[in-house]
DNA sequence: CTGTTAGCGCATTCAC
DNA sequence: GTGAATGCGCTAACAG
């Protein structure tokens, strides 16, 4: 059993104590006499001695890692937040131990608890769903910080950092109306839960109430056929009008795409909240609310850091970061 | 400082000594007295305790953790290998440690030894390349297994998971001549060590000179602004042919849309490994070669938990995964 | 059925 | 300038 050396080790190979190693590792150099810090130099480049995080965080009781849990790692939206966390994570040295909730909130509760285990120093979680009171306990129970993203509970029991889904479903209608559509369908999965789904569900119908534009919510399940049916019949109810579909997200999107046929596709507006870089290039382009994950990842990290390693005291905030509208043919060709 | 409560807490509370809560922990009570047993549980529920990870690790020398190094965390396909990874993981209880190297090597390098310093039981390598010996050295140091995926070294220095990118291009390419394209326009990034662009450029530089396929390859760079003009040219000078794009990946399908303008997109066959899901809607659909990427992680992740913890010892094997040929209107509508 | 002891690799007083 | 001693939270002999 040829294990990696340890501290010890290199003590006894230059023949100091193990405090003096400790010491050199951590620069205190100060009072230490230049032929001994030069043999412990030379002596751990020559045994490949690192030290052992595991045990230093014993000690220290800060890992050095933070937990992120996301309700779905396969998602790319999803992986440009990881991609803002990650980059400000790396700038500080600090490790991410990833978990992936595949959409089920037992198996996110179970991942968060795992990861409190393992002695994380914070948490950023891009929640499930379903979870928002156990969150709550969590969020308060544990020592460590937690940073809600994209996703959030509310009232709010930590900081989040959201897109403003508000503002960006208004500012879609606003310009669906300036293109001169007067028939609306919003199309979503169901809300389970997911603040997303909910806030862009809230902020078109209060649209509808609110101005002159016609519209409705259509909830539709994944995996069942019905959408295409269900769409037609809406459409064959509105063929005296100018109607746009607009999707939850990319995947929505993607599911109206398959449920169109070329004809629907081309006579019907549509649009959604999506990466630009996927709908600028779908059939002839379609209009987008293209968000910022990427900044939304670094934003989080930033405040889980302050608070886990910077002492930070401030009351939780919600960021709500803006989303960019972005125009293609889909909404300007008819 | 108020904090967790540790076992030697849970014992004291109990009355007991840490030894027989540690035995309640692993399920030893096949010798315990029913009463200490339901105390402890009582105990445990009311304290909230649970086992601190990293001083179990420290005593076991495992730590339930395996470090991922990825070049590119914010691209969608190597989310989907982390989603095969986390799958698998799961179900074992391991962590992962997840490091983006940014498509750099020098990050790369120092995000692996600090997995390896956080103490991983085994590595799993999405490398950036331009590090293939330097990965030789850590592969043969480390104690801990590693496999590549997706992106490999060889010879072979570890288990490997990769694309069947050369039987891939190949089918793609028979497609091609069936469908009647005489010129094919292979179009890539520059392959700056990354495993999967050398092959597959070396595929289909091999089909040209086998088979009576006339064609080109054309290596670009990402940002600079010439491909539109480049590839201009090039389809001025075969405009007597059947003139097809093949793109390495679903970010180069990209760039040669934007590069092209809507009629040379509509008279050129295009073609891409990409993702169907995406290909799918892209245009008028583009006929795309899918992988597998939640299986290829998965398999990954078996093999290194194999070797691990599962004490496997046999030697490095190198599995291809076949792709799917998806076909679209991009290469039969002519 | 249960406790004592020693030690994992490191950091941190306090001595000298 | 340096070292000995102690303990972080837990596991694993070895005793009873």
């Amino acid at each position: 059993m040829n294990r990696q050396p340890s501290m010890g080790d290199v003590a006894q190979a230059v023949g100091v104590s193990k405090t003096t190693i400790s010491r050199y590792l951590h620069g205190e150099f100060g009072y230490m006499s230049p032929d001994t810090k030069s043999r412990i130099e030379a002596v751990i480049k020559k045994l490949g001695y690192r030290p052992n995080r595991m045990a230093q965080g014993l000690k220290a009781t800060v890992s050095h890692m933070i937990g992120v849990s996301v309700a779905d790692i396969g998602n790319p939206f999803t992986s440009l937040l990881l991609k803002g966390i990650q980059l400000e994570c790396r700038s500080r040295d600090i490790q991410l131990l990833v978990s992936d909730a595949n959409n089920q909130p037992a198996v996110e509760r179970a991942n968060i608890e795992s990861l409190v285990d393992a002695q994380v120093d914070g948490l950023i979680v891009n929640t499930t769903g379903r979870n928002d009171e156990w969150l709550g306990r969590v969020s308060q129970s544990t020592e460590s910080a937690m940073v809600m993203l994209d996703r959030i509970v509310q009232p709010i029991i930590c900081d989040c950092v959201a897109t403003d889904n508000h503002g960006a479903s208004f500012a879609m209608l606003d310009h669906l109306v300036e293109q001169g559509f007067d028939y609306v369908i919003f199309v979503s999965c169901p809300s389970e839960g997911i603040s997303t789904r909910i806030m862009r569900r809230e902020a078109v119908e209060q649209y509808f109430l609110d101005r002159a534009v016609d519209g409705e919510v259509l909830v539709y399940r994944q995996g069942e056929a019905d959408l295409a049916e269900r769409l037609g019949t809406i459409i064959a109810e509105h063929n005296d009008r100018r109607v746009c579909l607009f999707a939850n997200n990319d995947e929505t999107m993607q599911d109206v795409l398959e449920a169109l046929n070329s004809e629907q596709r081309r006579a019907l507006g549509l649009c959604a909240f999506a990466n630009e870089r996927w709908a600028k290039y779908s059939g002839d382009g379609i209009t987008c609310l293209d968000q910022s994950p990427v900044e939304m990842g670094r934003i989080a990290a930033k405040k889980l850091i302050a608070r886990a390693y910077d002492g930070f005291q401030g009351e939780y905030t919600l960021e709500e970061i803006p989303a960019q509208l972005r125009v293609y043919a889909s909404t300007t060709r008819h």
